[in-house]
DNA sequence: CATATGATGGACT
DNA sequence: GTCCATCATATGG
């Protein structure tokens, strides 16, 4: 299976966001000494200036961390969790694709969420601006049609965007879900 | 150093 | 649906 290229990332957040979908993400954890496989199924988009939900509006390291190459990992810490990201567009723009929820493939876990993910998996601040494919990477797999693609507004933003940003595999349970969402 | 701030999660009505 | 504990940043003095 192969990896996905950083041409792969340099489009618009939201395409890449969709095209995510199904695809899956293998980290190698250095703690556990296993590499850890899951399917993506749940994932947002975020924009630059103009996208008043993103931190690259106020928060200047994000900003210029999401202004690197397509590619970058960007790890955001709110409340009491570690957000996963990759960087995507060109150099010099800011967006990013949120991880929201995995299916485990040879682990065990709740995944179901992008503060439980990242738990589950040992991710932290360490992948921070790192380039995507020695400890974590994502693979080539499956293609979702657009019609099993669910569509919403961004969870917990306090500002969203009129445009649907949040993507979702239809009718997957390990999409995160409560009477929240 | 002090303080404001949530891309959350979980408990509760 | 609402409420709130919690804590690693970012930012300003």
């Amino acid at each position: 299976m192969k990896k996905l290229n950083k041409e792969f990332f340099e489009r618009n957040a939201d395409d890449v966001a969709k095209e995510l979908l199904g695809k899956v993400l293998v980290f190698n954890s250095g703690l556990l000494k296993k590499r850890l496989r899951a399917k993506i199924v749940e994932t947002e988009a975020y924009f630059d200036e103009n996208d008043p939900a993103s931190r690259a509006v106020s928060n200047g390291d994000l900003r210029a961390t999401m202004k690197m190459g397509a590619g970058t990992i960007l790890v955001y810490g709110v409340h009491n969790n570690w957000l996963l990201n990759v960087v995507t567009g060109f150099e010099g723009g800011a967006s990013a694709v949120l991880i929201r929820a995995l299916e485990p493939i040879n682990f065990e876990g709740n995944c179901s969420g992008p503060g439980r993910l990242t738990k589950v998996l040992g991710i932290d601040k360490l992948l921070h601006k790192k380039i995507l494919g020695v400890e974590i990477f994502i693979e080539d797999s499956e293609i979702i049609s657009e019609e099993e693609i669910g569509k919403s507004h961004r969870i917990g933003v306090t500002k969203d965007l009129k445009e649907k940003m949040r993507f979702y595999i239809k009718g997957n349970k390990f999409v995160s879900g409560s009477s929240r969402y």
